[in-house]
Formats: C-alpha cells, sequence, structure tokens
DNA sequence: AAAGAAACGTTAACATGATAACGAATTCGT
DNA sequence: ACGAATTCGTTATCATGTTAACGTTTCTTT
C-alpha cells in the first residue's frame, strides 16, 4: 500500500474510500451492513466514509425497503474514477506476485483465505458469511487494493 | 486480535504497547529506530507510545553516545507484565495454528516472511535490515501478538 | 396490541496509522 | 574548520480502527 495510496492521494480518494468504491462497483448495490462485511471493514469507519464519499456524488445512499438498511451504489462518477484506476491497482498485485513467484503467491493467498474463513466461522459462531470463490482469477475475498 | 485485544485492555496496555513491551523483553536494549522496525512501527507512533509507556514506568528512555538516539530498555515492571500475559498470547497463536492445522500454518508464517523480507529489500533499494531467524520456533519477524 | 428484545446505523471518544514539517545532533565535502 | 546535507526523533494533522452508547426500526413475546 505504502506504493499505491501515494496514487490514491492524487486521485482524491483515501485506502478505505478506495476498497469502498471498488467493492460497490462490482456490484449493483448492497447494503451498508453486507458492504462492511464484504471489505472488512467496521460500521463506524464506514459510516464515515459514505457520508464523505455521498457529498462528492461518488456513492448515493438511500433507504431500503426495511428502512433500518441504508441501501449504497456507486454513482457514474464513483464507477469511472474506479475504472481510471484499477490498472493502477492490478500493477501492484502483479507486483507481490512476482516477488514470491506465481506459485507461492497463489499458495499464500489460497492459505489466507482458509485462514480468514475459518477463524471467521467459530469468530460468529456458525453464520458464515464468507463467501467461496471458484473464481480463480480472485485474489482474496478481501482484496486490500 | 478481537480475541485478545481485550485481555491486553484489562491489562491496561493497548496492542501497541503490547507488541512494543513484547520486543523490548526480549533484548536488553534497543534504539528507538531499531525497534520500530523490528515491529513494524512507524516512528510517529512510536514516539507517542514510549511516551506513554515511560511515564507509566514500563519502560526507560536515555541518550545513546550518539545523542540522537534514544536507548530504550524495558524495567523490570515492563519485563513482568509480558511474561503474565505471554500464556494467553500463545493461545491466540495456538489457536491459528489449530485452524489451519500445523502444517499449512508453518507453511504460511513461512511465506509471510518471505514476502515481507523481499518487498522491504526493493522498498529499501538494498539495505535490507531484516535479519532472519534461524530460530524454528519464531513465527516471523514481526508477531502480531 | 404493548413491552421488551434484536437488528442496523450513527455518533462519540480515544488510540493508532500516515504524511509532512521540524528541531537537534552528526557526518560530509571542501 | 565551516556550512550543507543526513540522520534520528518529535510534533502536527488528518483519516481510520476500536469500543461503547444511542436512536430507529423491526421482530418477539406475552
Amino acid at each position: 500500500m505504502d506504493r499505491f495510496r501515494p496514487k490514491l492521494k492524487r486521485a482524491g480518494v483515501t485506502e478505505q474510500q478506495w476498497r469502498v468504491l471498488r467493492a460497490l462497483s462490482e456490484t449493483d448495490e448492497m447494503d451498508a451492513g453486507e458492504l462492511a462485511q464484504a471489505i472488512c471493514l467496521r460500521m463506524p469507519s464506514l459510516s464515515r466514509i459514505l457520508a464523505d464519499l455521498n457529498e462528492r456524488r461518488l456513492v448515493q445512499k438511500q433507504l431500503g425497503a426495511d428502512r433500518r438498511l441504508r441501501i449504497v451504489r456507486a454513482t457514474r462518477q464513483g464507477r469511472a474514477l474506479v475504472e481510471r484506476l484499477s490498472p493502477l491497482s492490478e500493477q501492484q498485485y502483479r507486483r507481490i506476485e512476482s516477488a514470491l513467484g506465481t506459485k507461492h503467491y497463489q499458495r499464500l493467498m489460497k492459505d489466507l483465505d482458509t485462514l480468514i474463513a475459518r477463524l471467521s466461522v467459530d469468530e460468529t459462531e456458525g453464520s458464515s458469511t464468507v463467501q467461496e470463490h471458484a473464481d480463480p482469477a480472485a485474489r482474496g475475498q478481501n482484496p486490500a487494493l
């Protein structure tokens, strides 16, 4: 992140704002809780970030059918920002991969996924919210960048 | 850490304070810079933490021969605290190990060490400060807890 | 249906992470 | 020897992590 964060800063977003936008740009819409779990952000942090991104018109918040829920969507501008920065993000993953070698890299990502999944299970005692990803291109359910 | 942090809190130390004390109790003395690198803490954070721990008599700061350096040592009380909490820390590592299995656990720790070492190298472009640890019991140069 | 419990977000308060600007001490080049 | 560049640590500032306390809305229980 030491390498990627400066690029994010030039683009006007912080590290966590980036993770939020990235996650949102991959789906249509989510409620805040889903989003928080998807990217491992606590609700207090997410609240602040969404409030900020909302004012800057990068995301859009609205009430759900269940009016406790806050439905969030990335706006056009938000998605455009992600499109613009994604290549720089990919570049960092390739850097990590080349530092370890493809084989070790994939093994590391897999082991980390396994660890996160298993630890999550008995944290919440059963209600595993961590979904499997059969996609071999997936680099883990919690992309750092 | 979600499991260990509450125990630390009851003992009156934060997560990073714990890491500082743990590192110091394993050596005789270090200057602030060495310490920061050893446990991956930025100097601004370390400064605040050492100032705090110093007032609470858990560590002791003094000037080195080179008077730019701050030599730091854990006091008796500091070491006693680590002795008292170490078993609880070990317990967490065993939990992680049992979640992955011994084989995967060791492999994960090794891969992470490798990654950290290699990324560090070309961050600083050559002046690798990351020392090897031949000790098989070592769990990585940056114990989280 | 009404009181209580639970779920979802928000806000508050404090500790930490990150970056930059600074002060003090030391080393270098001339 | 002297001024510039370095090194080490501190301080300032802002964003985030963490925990707890709340306000709303919904679900449960009776």
